[in-house]
DNA sequence: CGAAATAGAACCGATATGGTTCCATTTCAA
DNA sequence: TTGAAATGGAACCATATCGGTTCTATTTCG
């Protein structure tokens, strides 16, 4: 259903909390605590962050982690690449041959860029400063962000957005 | 990694295919045929789709399927919401309590619905027409559609759009 | 030197997903 | 009227993936 892995879910939350201080580098062991995580998942998600360089880490005693940029330039898009590989919304675009037997014919086939812009957009629309910032009254968009999707409040065919834990 | 589930993919590869001629109803068989997929996963799709009203169904003989209303008119938002259920991209809008445990402390918390919303708006945004009609020339958009987003060219942070099967 | 931290890899269990199979029902035409 | 062609619906299964843990190595500072 078109879902985030918790990798990304975790990962979006722990990127939230440094963009709050991004001068300050915070071990591993608080950011866990203060995002309610077990150590040993925070540790991993951070490794694979930083690995990405989205965030820089200092070793040692007095070590953590920080943001690599400001927040107002991480995307929501680069996040989500770092920790779950390329954002692919479906199999039909391999580069190469070997495809789905039906290339000539897939009716479908040159338009998925469509919808892989769209998200891609959609994702890389948002920043990480834009997660942190303003609690609340989300409203016309701070303007903060580069361009987003111009999200007409309108809900277009009831979609509900809800939990993935609903089993 | 933000993946589209292949029941998904290949229910928008049908209707797809339906939307180049909406007038006519085609049966399953060769539906699956065209698209080389098993008759099996084709049936299964396909009911789903007529469950969630996108398709109309004729049993019988010289039964089939067909669109349930213009190409113009189905969104991929609506498709992927009957195939894979509601579109949620974080377990963390539980809609009451037992929540993550964090609420009054997750700093993400209120603004997973911009994440959400950019998805949303983004899938909401393309048609069935525009996946079926122009089969290439993908340029400012035939304006067909209700609204969409903006979609400049540019490659915000060299996102690679490729395979889902690359293991 | 030792404690506190990150780096990195391997490992494991559950479950969700892709896919199949079976049976019931409807419809038409010979 | 009977049977073939189609959809409707549910149950079932296997495996790949993902969430999560554990262990070890390395760096850094007091």
């Amino acid at each position: 259903m078109i879902r985030l892995s918790r990798l990304s879910d975790y990962g979006i939350v722990l990127m939230t909390r440094l963009a709050r201080e991004p001068a300050r580098a915070l071990p591993a062991s608080v950011l866990a605590q203060e995002s309610a995580l077990s150590p040993a998942m925070t540790g991993k998600i951070l490794k694979l962050l930083a690995r990405a360089d989205l965030l820089v880490s200092q070793r040692g005693v007095h070590g953590g982690y920080a943001l690599a940029r400001a927040p107002e330039r991480i995307t929501i898009a680069e996040i989500i690449e770092a920790l779950d590989g390329p954002i692919a919304l479906t199999s039909c675009l391999r580069p190469t041959a070997e495809g789905c037997g039906i290339e000539s014919v897939c009716p479908a086939r040159t338009n998925w860029q469509r919808i892989n812009q769209a998200i891609r957009d959609a994702l890389a629309g948002v920043t990480l400063a834009e997660m942190a910032s303003p609690p609340r009254n989300f409203g016309p968009a701070p303007s903060a962000s580069p361009r987003r999707a111009a999200a007409p409040a309108r809900d277009p065919a009831g979609l509900v957005i809800t939990s993935l834990g609903a089993k």
